[in-house]
DNA sequence: AAAAGTCTGTTGCAATTGCAACGAAATTAT
DNA sequence: ATAATTTCGTTGCAATTGCAACAGACTTTT
């Protein structure tokens, strides 16, 4: 989601002065912001594209996450009045505009609509990231394979005995399940003899027992 | 955090009548709302205490948290958008002050300061929120124990080869860490072996080496 | 100080998953 | 249609972690 969703080209620029947004370029390579760092803004590409990294106990720079043209970053330790954790450079040449979480907040007096629905693509798109974190860690809190199988099913599944597709390829399935593929093949084979699923390709059908349910 | 902090009592009640606040209460037991449906207010626990749950793939009623007096619920999809995917349920006689988002974010006419103050709080729940989930997350993504080990102290640790403690007794350690408690000591004493770490109890010192960073 | 209770380390074995290699099936390119 | 490429299932073995049980260390209670 786009924190310019819904606000019109030439609603941007009086916006821009309202939250008193600030432009700055970055050359290839050139450090945004370091870990630890104090940040009020909330930073958005305007042109080119970022990494976001982190160093592990060795010292060694590990890549959380690429950030491109019409992404928002930094807004999560932003909001949460916390200390950036991570380091954001540019890797092309690039433009980030950084509104401050100050002004964002400081409905202007005039109180313009698109200010309010800047504020609500905001929260919007810290809200969205939360539900996404949440379905990751609902996922890995299941230590047991045969339960990070089911539980993706279940999201995808729509009514019992009935065939439904997974957006992912086996090997995707295996990563967004966090485990070997093989492993999952294995798995997958077993359940199925167990005759709890069935399954072709991305194919899927389950055969859950609701007994629980049902008294 | 509560959504109310820095807003005073006498500010709170202006502010209820200014967001259409809804107040209603739920007799131990009874649902306040279900999962699929959609909601379009935050919710505040006034009295009582409420439990959040979800059904799994056999329709087994799995307790995801306990929401009590001074909590806010339901904002993450509320926020984004999206459906309820918890069900709430009143484990206690319980009072439930309902915050309709758009009323929030439709900062009034007046311009009341504590209206900003409970839109800034709401920010940083959810953002706050985040942080921990993302905590967690990059927990999980580290697949072998000595690395979830090394993550976790690396972030307790004040300066190499000093000692540091960290706020968890052994259980809790491993269940931070997602694993078996027997399995942790095991590990812990392995890591000693190799003088990458010495411990006693909660305390640590870490033994790391950054040639990594020294080139 | 002794006793009871809690926390932690250790051990052996079981269960689960990772890994690598290969062949079959399916898809895409020629 | 054939060949090349990618995806998927299978297998055997290795590595990791879970589990249960017990013993020692540490804490709290009496």
């Amino acid at each position: 989601m786009n924190i310019f969703h819904n606000i019109s080209e030439s609603e941007k620029h009086l916006l821009y002065k309202c939250v008193k947004a600030v432009l700055k370029n970055y050359q290839n390579g050139e450090i945004i912001f370091s870990a630890d760092e104090n940040i009020d803004s909330v930073g958005y590409v305007i042109e080119g594209n970022i990494e976001l990294t982190k160093n592990d106990y060795n010292g060694n720079e590990i890549l959380l996450t690429r950030i491109s043209k019409g992404e928002t970053f930094a807004e999560t330790f932003v909001c949460a009045g916390a200390k950036s954790i991570v380091q954001a450079k540019a890797i092309d040449n690039t433009k980030v505009l950084f509104l401050n979480l100050n002004n964002i907040l400081n409905i202007c007096p005039q109180n313009c609509i698109f200010h309010k629905k800047l504020l609500e693509n905001l929260i919007k798109i810290i809200a969205q990231k939360n539900l996404f974190l949440q379905d990751r860690l609902e996922m890995f809190s299941h230590k047991i394979l045969k339960e990070r199988i089911l539980y993706l099913l279940t999201k995808y599944k729509s009514a019992d005995s009935s065939v439904f597709e997974i957006p992912y390829t086996r090997e995707q399935m295996a990563k967004y399940l966090g485990v070997n593929r093989s492993a999952l093949s294995k798995e997958l084979a077993k359940l199925k003899a167990e005759k709890l699923l069935d399954f072709h390709k991305n194919s899927f059908k389950l055969f859950v027992n609701k007994t629980s349910q049902e008294f």
